[in-house]
DNA sequence: ATCTATCGTTCCAAAAATGGAACCCTAATT
DNA sequence: AATTAGGGTTCCATTTTTGGAACGATAGAT
């Protein structure tokens, strides 16, 4: 435990001096006046309880004692300077590292798409692209931004900007819906689920009707769960349940009639894309221009796979 | 030139609080207020323009950019211990280099016998021996103590320690009584002189009676000028004329009968022997120790050559 | 789900640092 | 020898910084 803990920049400004050869020249050098750097000489001397430096009326000398001293301040000065230069540069245009997080969805469907041309325009850029299902701390896991998907914007100390609505529907192959007519909500009940992972188990269809404002829930238990969209697209695809994913996971899979799009006049609850990241003040040029980016192409991205 | 000073000491701070991992921790290690290193961090983030540490309620968590910054504030911080340990190093007790600064004469008939004592006792002091008969700038030559005989101790922003009177006698050879009979300060005029340096320019003796305290005042013009005292010495053995010398530089000559002393009664003006040195304040122990080993024995040392 | 301990931040009166002017001192010049 | 220019120091009203207390927020415990 240190009892008074030293003004270390009267170490910076005694290795200024030094250099100067006189208060008077430093002063003017540092732009500060002569009194004060006069006064924190005379506190750092005697703060080390030595004298570093004899005072004429025409400038200065440093003691042996001094010289010694000296040649510390000079290597805590380059220590401050390379300190100094580590925040200053990537301040100056977009570079350096940022950890980016994403759901697998958004990865393999867009951002597989995006990152590359991002990366193309600013160079001197490195991406850590971190693709998990499950929710990341931004600050324990040092994620400068991450893209998220939920049904609403969670209010947190984070910054969140919304990118687009994520509508989910409801699919299931021919074979599947030859052998369960679905007409309506309620012929769910019968028919096989696949389903992503709720952590809250909450495992249950909200309906509303589009046109009526009706609401139906239906509660169903999964045959397969995880949280791998591209999973269960393939086990809709092969027959095995129904499943509710986002338009741009399947629409391939419609388009070549693998899929089909199930009550369709039932919405199901919106999920909203949005990308959050923890502050708007001190945002490096880097982050600012991927969200930048993110923001401006994820919502017009077209979704052909 | 730079607008705005960084003070250094917030460096210090963030590498103290990067350790502890927290606000509180650190500023109880420091024994300051939190708050005061709450607001010294966010100054050093402003200051910075980055954002080095994220915060949540359980404590801090450095960003990248912070862990960068971190690596050269604790480089810094090493400089900053070191440029410490030098100045209080040589406080502890007596160690290190002085420059001690003497005359020749001194030196040769004191030093060589005093200083070898000195240095066994303080085996972790080492004395660099400037001797010159010219006088010294302390300051401009970095001199820590010098040994000075002069008339009077001249008043400057030196510390000066009279050590003893340093008298002086006029001496000659037997051989140069006999063809000079000197009884009176007058019959100098005719006999041949050695002489000190002095760049006043002004040789002569200033006799006063010890007696009557009568006052003469004798101009001459020496056949031989010199600084070093020894050769005045031989020269005046050899009998090439009268001298004006401290007692303790030729009294084994006086008792070997090889010089006599002339005209006992009337005195020369005294010298007075005095170490001067730079401050009181900031003495170093190396320093204060010698100053104190010298006034203690110098003028208790027993003149025998 | 509620409570609690502990974190970081903010507030503002008190304490400390600041800096322009006046000052003293001495080396270099006249 | 007297003068002057240029150096470091001191003074004190002003400005800035400080730090104990109150506050707000949240992760972990109950």
């Amino acid at each position: 435990m240190r009892s008074k803990l030293p003004d270390l920049t009267n170490y910076y400004l005694f290795a200024k001096v030094a250099q100067s050869g006189s208060i008077s020249a430093a002063a003017k050098q540092l732009g500060m006046p002569k009194s004060t750097l006069s006064r924190r000489l005379t506190e750092l001397e005697e703060e080390q309880g030595v004298r570093l430096m004899h005072r004429s009326t025409r400038g200065l000398k440093l003691t042996d004692i001094g010289h010694a001293f000296l040649l510390h301040c000079e290597s805590l000065v380059s220590a401050a300077e390379a300190a100094q230069q580590t925040t200053q540069v990537v301040q100056e245009y977009p570079r350096g590292d940022i950890k980016l997080s994403s759901p697998y969805a958004i990865s393999q469907t867009m951002l597989k798409r995006l990152l590359p041309e991002f990366l193309e325009r600013y160079p001197d850029v490195r991406i850590q692209l971190v693709v998990t299902n499950t929710p990341v701390n931004l600050i324990d896991d040092g994620i400068d931004i991450a893209l998220r998907v939920r049904p609403e914007i969670e209010s947190s100390s984070l910054i969140a900007r919304p990118l687009m609505d994520a509508p989910s529907r409801l699919y299931a192959s021919p074979s599947l819906l030859a052998q369960f007519g679905i007409e309506h909500p309620l012929d769910l009940t019968a028919c096989p689920h696949l389903s992503l992972h709720y952590s809250s188990g909450r495992y249950r269809y909200e309906f509303k009707h589009q046109e009526t404002a009706e609401t139906l829930s239906i509660s169903y238990r999964a045959r397969l769960i995880t949280d791998d969209m591209m999973v269960l697209k393939e086990a809709a695809i092969a027959g095995q349940g129904v499943v509710a994913l986002p338009p741009y996971i399947v629409d391939d899979a419609v388009n070549n009639g693998l899929l089909q799009t199930i009550l369709p006049q039932w919405q199901l609850p919106m999920g909203i894309m949005h990308l959050v990241y923890p502050h708007r003040r001190g945002l490096l040029p880097a982050v600012r221009v991927l969200i930048d980016f993110l923001v401006e192409r994820l919502p017009q991205l077209d979704p052909e796979v």
